[in-house]
DNA sequence: CATTCGCCTGTTACCGTTAACGTGGGTCGC
DNA sequence: GCGACCCACGTTAACGGTAACAGGCGAATG
């Protein structure tokens, strides 16, 4: 059947069709559709009421390509699975959301090679601004921000020197905070259990803060174990499985994250052991999602959302030319959590 | 210090400064960038090199302008916080990260007007392809969808008429195949708890299917529950305890989906309720992270990946040229899991 | 009443890249 | 030795908007 009543036009709409059908230059139909400039009442009207029964969809591209200006903000992660960046890509909408500005998500699968390909990918579109994930990124990813003239704020970490600005907290202080915590409740044999990554500079720096406050103690990691892939429930359960067969005489255990962690809870709840005395556990990031297990786990709240929310403040002030200096520096506090799998005193 | 050695280039490089650079044209400088047409390979070289020295990043903007060819695929989804689009997501990813397209991901929030809004965004720059979340849109929407004139890929649900292409399993079968296996199991109480969301219009097809199955076996649904917000877990567990306080009688509970259901699972277990037999539950989706519970639920996978895979597929066939009609259609079969919380035979 | 001013609208010149076509010089065939 | 042809590269004109400037016109001013 090729009686169709409306012939969709094989060309997309442009100015030129508002501008003819409405009866004024084009100069007037772009002043009105972004609300610039003097217009009277009148024409507005008209404009917008044909514009809308048209259909027409402004080109963003051309807009974007004649006043060199982009309301795009790349941000760059390394995961989606991971709930801790959905959450920081909460914090940034909220804030992006009051304006003009919008987030594009790359993800890099915590591989600096991709990280530097969707960087590239991402510059090409001459962003307003960058969000990215870590400090510490390939040469050229470094070159690239550089050179791009736009802000850049490196989020989650603080523990390093960033291309421009950066809001995180310090994953080394986390890491050494969480041993205090452990070593003040009495616990003393220690097993560390996380990601085979290497590439995960965080869980890194948490770690080598921990052990470096274990050893102010004179305490150290006594086994560690670690997992990649799947899910990281089940994980956390063989994980604390394989361990505890092997170490049977330890009596506290420290996750990377709070996933495995609680799944390390859920196999010491299965097998009747005592959480939290006779084994304390404890993991990071604070996720929600696991509030409502049956024990709420000891962890230390990333705060991602804020996060999120500080890096997208930094961008719109600088997008906006309200702030000129570069450079900015946020260290937010990790917040512990006891939870109900730290005991409170020895 | 205002003495640094490269003084960053005020205005980014442009096609001309690699021309000069490199003592060709522009347009050698474009068709080695692009591989397309002949250049002698000492040219080639020539440019890549300078091109790559002076940290050159093409403008996507001026070329997409000029080609009109846009390398994006608009990807419009709910949420990011459900894990079930993270995963259709990692499908889509799958598939287009072998070509040169790639996906943007715009969120609506459940909201209509907000997924208007979103994809007027996501048109105004003229990407290859839409894949968007469910059948029901607003007017507005659609009337944009078809004048676009790009390929469509409407996902998740078949129960219902696309513009274009669609992607999906029926959830009302899914709901009515739920309901099979529960009556069949010998269950004949039943309760549903579900999310508040009028706009869940998936949920509710589930639910329809559902009580139009226990309707054909004479049975009805006796209490249900419904929650908005917060913490899945908790509310499963909140919501369950409310259920089985104002109806001690039911003996099986289905749920919306796979947190809430496992939250109920660990209200069941905390309390001594034996699950399956005293109490069945099942839930929906089949989300792995769940995997590790202390039992694993019954649930129906809903293919999230495969779906989208397959809509990915049909973006790329149609973007690319190899495919010319419109309108595929996939139906994806759910399959039942029946876990360890729904008794095989009474 | 002429002048100035402000409001509204139009004109012109790009923005940085690519499509389409043009061209010089070398190779080949006869 | 000359036309045909191809390869490698250049030239020109868009692509669809917006910035910046240039009026026209009516009202206000002196």
């Amino acid at each position: 059947m090729s009686d169709d009543i409306e012939i969709p036009p094989r060309r997309p709409l442009t100015l030129r069709d508002v501008s003819v059908a409405s009866g004024v230059s084009e100069m007037t139909v772009s002043r009105v559709l972004r609300n610039r400039g003097d217009v009277s009442e009148a024409t507005r009207e008209k404009v917008l009421s044909t514009a809308k029964s048209l259909g027409y969809v402004p080109n963003k591209i051309a807009g974007a390509l004649a006043s060199s200006r982009v309301n795009l903000v790349a941000v760059i992660i390394p995961s989606m699975s991971n709930m801790v960046f959905p959450e920081v890509m909460t914090g940034i909408s909220e804030i992006l959301d009051d304006t003009d500005l919008q987030p594009v998500v790359g993800i890099t699968n915590y591989l600096p090679e991709k990280e530097e390909k969707v960087l590239f990918e991402m510059l090409s579109w001459r962003p307003s601004g960058v969000i990215l994930a870590g400090l510490e990124h390939s040469e050229a990813s470094v070159a690239m921000l550089k050179a791009a003239g736009i802000p850049v704020v490196e989020i989650m970490d603080v523990d390093g020197e960033p291309v421009d600005a950066m809001v995180g907290i310090s994953h080394r202080r986390a890491g050494r905070e969480m041993a205090r915590a452990i070593v003040k409740a009495g616990y003393e044999n220690i097993g560390f259990l996380g990601t085979k990554m290497p590439l995960d500079h965080r869980a890194r720096k948490r770690f080598e803060g921990f052990t470096e406050a274990l050893a102010k103690e004179g305490l150290e990691v006594m086994d560690q174990e670690f997992y990649s892939g799947g899910s990281a429930l089940t994980k956390g359960r063989e994980m604390t499985q394989t361990i505890l067969e092997r170490s049977p005489d330890l009596d506290f255990l420290y996750y990377s994250n709070d996933m495995i962690g609680a799944g390390g809870l859920l196999y010491c709840l299965d097998n009747g052991i005592k959480v939290p005395e006779q084994i304390g556990l404890a993991g990071f990031n604070g996720v929600e999602l696991l509030d409502g297990l049956p024990k709420k786990l000891a962890t230390m709240d990333s705060g991602r959302q804020e996060i999120g929310r500080e890096a997208a403040k930094i961008i719109v002030d600088r997008a906006s030319g309200a702030v000129d200096e570069a450079g900015q520096r946020v260290e937010l506090t990790p917040k512990l959590q006891t939870g109900g799998t730290l005991r409170r005193w020895r």
